[in-house]
DNA sequence: CGGTGCGTTGACATTTCTCAACTGTTGTGG
DNA sequence: CCACAACAGTTGAGAAATGTCAACGCACCG
């Protein structure tokens, strides 16, 4: 009854590794894979939060809007990740907005009616969605550190730093997962500043760029950059 | 044999909120009060975690070591809050330091060991503690919306905005509960910028302040001011 | 093929930081 | 109890970083 496919997917996430069979079946029960347009709404902020949600394919966004109108966005997800499991937890509305940024985004929905029960009767279950809410907590900690250091370079630095790279030789490869301008964002500067940083350090030898391609030249610098406080 | 004060303390806190008599006395079995002068280490970075803490009496600070030696505070903690239980509920090790910042600070340790083994076993204690990371979660993010804010005039007007403060007639009145040095670097700016705005804004009739007491005289303004950008 | 929006660049305005000096407060040892 | 050290807080002047506004190229999509 229940797609086994469904079940192999979930078991896949840090919130149910190691839980019995008959417990995942139980889960997937009021789970359901659910497809997304770039732009689509998937949930507004005080709605009741009928489920969090793991991204399959595409990326989502979740974000706020200020008084005056303007999107503050919160979290950029890609695949693999998971969002609102504290709003379901928490049984409070969802908090922000979300919606898919990709066309063809697949989330699987993981209902929050079954879920709530069975996190109540399942300590083991209640155990992994504890660690999974440390590891957000980790990371946002790790953002504010971020957003807390003064300059501009620093914080661009820090965060190419932190981004999956592969090593090719002696340089560094790594993919931007976000547009320029939402990286911007990310890191509380306007897009011309970031612009300007990677032209600065494209200029200096550190780095090489095409589109959201970089090549760290000099992996040192960048860390004295991230590090320290020096522009160049 | 168990202190009944601590178990009434221990009630006190949203963790364990309307759990039963005899589970409370077994956690409170492994509590202990514990006292602290400024400057003492509560714990450290890298330490395996053997308790967390609720902040009883006086104040405690969280913060982390950047590379160059400076000081990166996380957290501050009053009266009546919690910390640490990610790190003993996912049982990493504490992710950065802890010191006692007043003379006469009063914790509750409570116990990992214990702790953990009654949370394996008592749904209801696990619910408790996913709501209070989910209140760290929500508060968390709080912050990283601040601190994207652009101007610092804006992240200043929305942290006073956000402080409880008693209504007096027509002026709300409201203490900062940090000293004004360690404020600024709560909100990334410099001691000196903070003094300069708290400057203007006396010039300009928003609020009138003496010390660490400050009263707004118009409110409307100040919300202005962390909505939108206006400095003055 | 034309539009729409991202990314870049330039010139300029503004904010914020840095450095330095000075003041006031607090806590401590003589 | 006082004098003094140590440190938080304030203020000023100048430098540096960052934001704003505007123009333009370029890619992507319909």
């Amino acid at each position: 009854m229940t797609d086994p496919e469904l079940i192999a997917d979930l078991r896949l996430l840090p919130h149910f590794r190691g839980l019995p069979p008959d417990l995942m079946e139980a889960i997937a029960a009021d789970c359901k894979r659910v497809r997304f347009s770039a732009g689509d709404v998937i949930f507004s902020e005080g709605e009741p939060p009928r489920a969090f949600f793991c991204v399959r394919r595409g990326a989502v966004k979740v974000y706020r809007l200020t008084q005056d109108g303007h999107e503050q966005v919160l979290h950029h997800l890609g695949e693999g990740h998971t969002f609102a499991e504290a709003a379901v937890l928490s049984m409070r509305a969802y908090p922000a907005h979300a919606v898919a940024v990709k066309a063809e985004t697949e989330l699987i929905a993981i209902g929050a009616g079954r879920f709530l029960q069975l996190f109540r009767e399942e300590p083991r279950l209640a155990a992994a969605m504890v660690s999974s809410l440390s590891m957000w907590l980790i990371g946002l900690t790790e953002r504010i550190e971020e957003l807390s250091v003064a300059s501009a370079a620093a914080r661009l630095a820090h965060y190419l730093l932190r981004l999956p790279s592969k090593v090719e030789g002696e340089l560094v490869v790594l993919e931007l997962p976000l547009a320029k301008k939402e990286l911007a964002a990310h890191l509380a500067i306007t897009p011309e500043t970031l612009s300007r940083l990677l032209r600065r350090w494209r200029d200096a030898g550190v780095v090489r760029s095409r589109g959201r391609t970089l090549e760290v030249l000099d992996e040192r610098l960048l860390v004295a950059i991230a590090d320290r406080d020096e522009p160049a």
